[in-house]
DNA sequence: TATAATTATTGATCAGGATCAATAAAAAAT
DNA sequence: ATTTTTTATTGATCCTGATCAATAATTATA
């Protein structure tokens, strides 16, 4: 790992999620002063907590690279899988109203973010208005993710969660300019399996059956969409089924 | 219904929500400032549309009396329900990001609202930092009850679904310093079914074991908790189960 | 008040996915 | 490289809740 120290310590106005994050409407000069606030924390490794639950709320994190999930730990021992950030995102936020961190963030892949204070945050979005409305924009945007993890549950089969979760995945890649047909997914079959609130017997036997009929191929943790019409169709199946048992 | 008009068009300083509302840690005098924004809307009838999916954002409602479900219209025709809001609930934030309703809402009693102009609350809270961090305070709590509606959809059984909501509801009214043992719920059964996942007879199957064992009735739009403790164990049935099981 | 339209209840059947269990594969640790 | 641990796969069985259907109760409308 010798690679350059400033990649990573690239200020915001270089960075290439700038479009994605903060810094998206700002002037030049309006980001340099955001830039002023932000901590460039060194890289995690898999398995690095950011923030666990019950810890006091001083800052916000954008995903720089890699990914975090972000999952509370039940009272019965079961764990409650909330969500997977990518580059792009912000962790943190859902702590603002209480003020402590009301789940724990384990990186996924190595991983590097960038902290931000929050006070500082909220001080300089007070005097730039365009960085208040990107940052209401960004939560706003968080609620209508997790709306579609609430539609992503309600879909009643396995499959049709199996396919919707795939291609939501592989639109966020688009959104952030990566490939979107074959891309790292460093998550373990438990934890989609907690996210699409099945077992990781159902995740199994669904992406064997994806696999079979070359839809979808995830193996050694990198995830192929062979056929994105098929998948597109499968996630909302609701007709598609009639016209399955008239094939079969 | 010859009850003073003042009353509904109270100000923001006398409305008993200030609490849970846009004026919480306000001065008097900012709360004036705020107050100046708000369109007092006359009341909406069951059935009323607040906004529907695809209008062009420019408010954000706060809930004054009665309720709302939110709702997005499927393209197979099944409505996803997202969400129900109730007094001291602000609708709306969610078309920040993308400038239009993602949703539909509907009165599901006589409601009232106050609209308040999203891009004068912005302004307002740019010069009031307590404004500000409150509206960011609420998106937040909204993004965390939409976390506890995955919550409630990827709990597995239908029983533990239901009284996990009910609860949930409870808990709600408690905040608002209603009774929260017995309050009305005008919904459907098929809007409970959907919000939950469940089908209406589901629904109506478990709310009659509810209803025989005692723990919980809801008839004629009135719900009413008699056993909160054992609706407590009920939401948590995990090690329950095998209790039940060596009873049984 | 009578009629029509929705919504809720209840029963019977069936299927999808959970659960339990055993093996295989992969990753981590030594 | 070898062992240990974790994770994934596959099979068999069972149970919960979906589905279909028919009736009852509400609610809305005339």
């Amino acid at each position: 790992m010798t690679q350059p120290v400033s990649l990573f310590n690239a200020n915001c106005n270089e960075c290439g999620l700038k479009k994605l994050c903060f810094p998206l409407g700002l002037e030049k000069s309006e980001i340099l002063r955001l830039d002023a606030l932000v901590k460039r924390k060194p890289a995690l490794q898999k398995g690095d907590t950011l923030f666990h639950e019950g810890q006091h709320f001083h800052s916000v994190y954008a995903v720089k690279s890699g990914g975090f999930k972000l999952f509370t730990h039940q009272a019965n021992g079961e764990d409650k899988l909330i969500g997977f950030y990518l580059p792009g995102d912000i962790l943190g936020v859902d702590a603002l109203s209480s003020g402590q961190h009301l789940s724990t963030a384990i990186a996924i892949d190595s991983s590097s973010v960038c902290e931000i204070p929050f006070k500082e945050l909220e001080r300089l979005s007070l005097q730039l208005p365009t960085l208040n409305r990107q940052l209401l924009s960004m939560m706003s945007k968080e609620l209508n993710d997790e709306r579609m993890h609430a539609e992503l549950l309600s879909r009643k089969s396995a499959e049709e969660r199996m396919a919707l979760f795939i291609l939501w995945l592989s639109q966020r890649q688009a959104k952030r300019g990566f490939n979107n047909e074959s891309f790292r997914l460093g998550l373990l079959h438990r934890d989609v399996a907690l996210y699409l609130g099945l077992t990781p017997e159902t995740v199994s036997r669904v992406l064997a059956r994806f696999s079979e009929e070359g839809v979808v191929e995830w193996r050694q943790k990198q995830l192929t969409i062979l056929q994105p019409a098929r998948l597109e169709a499968l996630s909302n199946s609701k007709d598609e089924k009639s016209c399955v048992r008239i094939a079969g």
